[in-house]
DNA sequence: GATTGTATTGAACGGGCGTTCAGATACTCT
DNA sequence: AGAGTATCTGAACGCCCGTTCAATACAATC
């Protein structure tokens, strides 16, 4: 569609981006200078600025790039009507794209700190978006007396800080397939929650 | 026994130590500065240096202190022998230990990173043996026939993760006390791993 | 080849960093 | 009172920080 749709390279910006996303999740935002991120990306520190008014807000942009990503991708993802059918739609789901994304997720529960209070706010309401999209699967099954979890916003919790571990642990060619794991998860959430 | 064991205060130390873990716990380690810390305690940042040779040696002390702390303190709890009443006591006794530490907790598995090799070794190897200990019960109740659990080692890191997920959200005063949340993750425990 | 407009450099700004240390201070014991 | 020691100050060291901006290189159009 629209060729030009606004200044500044469209290379050099995602280059940063991924730079930036890669030195923060393994050093930490505070730990990281503007020179390294540039240095990285193959430049000097003033050309940042061509693309991000300042460092947090290239962290911010990170984050919610995340954020919005992930919402969608789980939006996009198909699944079944029955609150079971839902619940491992998710949990399947969730490992999947986090297990993709393994420095953005570190990020996301570990630089919020960092960020001033509209973008903390910002950023937390989507999370909350996340955790409710679960929370109301835990909620109808409920009702329908597929779960018998003794506290739904907890379970929501505890599921989530389960499933997001997984990115702290795996690794790539070790002793168990990303699908493996999935099953393996799911097959502890189901009996955690299941009447 | 000993009244004169070192040189320097044994008030102002464990203040020192008491003011940087807060510190670094909000902020982060590197966003940190000496001269912060110092003036937490009310003393200028040189004296900061004769309690600690630089600012790492500081963090890995926390951290060890932590890790310390936690196995003592696991080890000296009373438990059971059959494998339930020893998972039932670890679940407990993890999520007590950790809400008393939140600072801690959040820097222990947040702030590994700025550690040198051989700091980051020593306190992994810690870290791998509190797992050691839940992996140990789940084991001892497989073999027995008490869990049905698809993956050991797995579902060690999934209730340690959960669990500690607990100090993220409790907030004193909230709507569930401290032994109701024992008695709401007890339960998805005991249900996701027990035959 | 000149013109134009964008992308980038490289130096500079003020300031904070971790760390050191000579000297001032406060305490204890005789 | 005076000596001796434990504790701390305050200034300094060299270095790196985030950010700005005039000057420049470059690519595309005339």
């Amino acid at each position: 569609m629209a060729r030009k749709m606004g200044s500044h390279s469209e290379i050099t910006g995602p280059r940063i981006r991924a730079a930036a996303l890669k030195l923060f999740a393994r050093h930490g935002f505070a730990a990281v200078s503007m020179r390294q991120i540039a240095a990285e990306v193959g430049v000097q520190a003033g050309a940042l600025y061509l693309y991000t008014p300042d460092k947090e807000t290239l962290l911010f942009d990170l984050l919610k790039e995340h954020m919005d990503e992930l919402l969608a991708a789980w939006r996009a993802e198909p699944r079944g009507t029955a609150p079971l059918a839902r619940l491992e739609a998710f949990v399947r789901f969730h490992i999947r794209h986090n297990l993709d994304r393994p420095d953005a997720v570190f990020l996301s529960y570990m630089e919020l700190r960092n960020l001033g209070p509209a973008n903390f706010a910002a950023i937390e309401a989507l999370r909350r978006d996340y955790e409710d999209q679960l929370e109301a699967i835990l909620r109808d099954g409920a009702i329908a007396g597929t779960f018998a979890a003794p506290d739904t916003k907890i379970a929501t919790l505890a599921i989530i800080a389960m499933l997001t571990g997984v990115t702290t642990w795996y690794r790539e060619g070790g002793r168990l397939s990303r699908d493996r794991v999935g099953d393996i998860y799911w097959d502890m959430v189901r009996r955690a929650v299941c009447a």
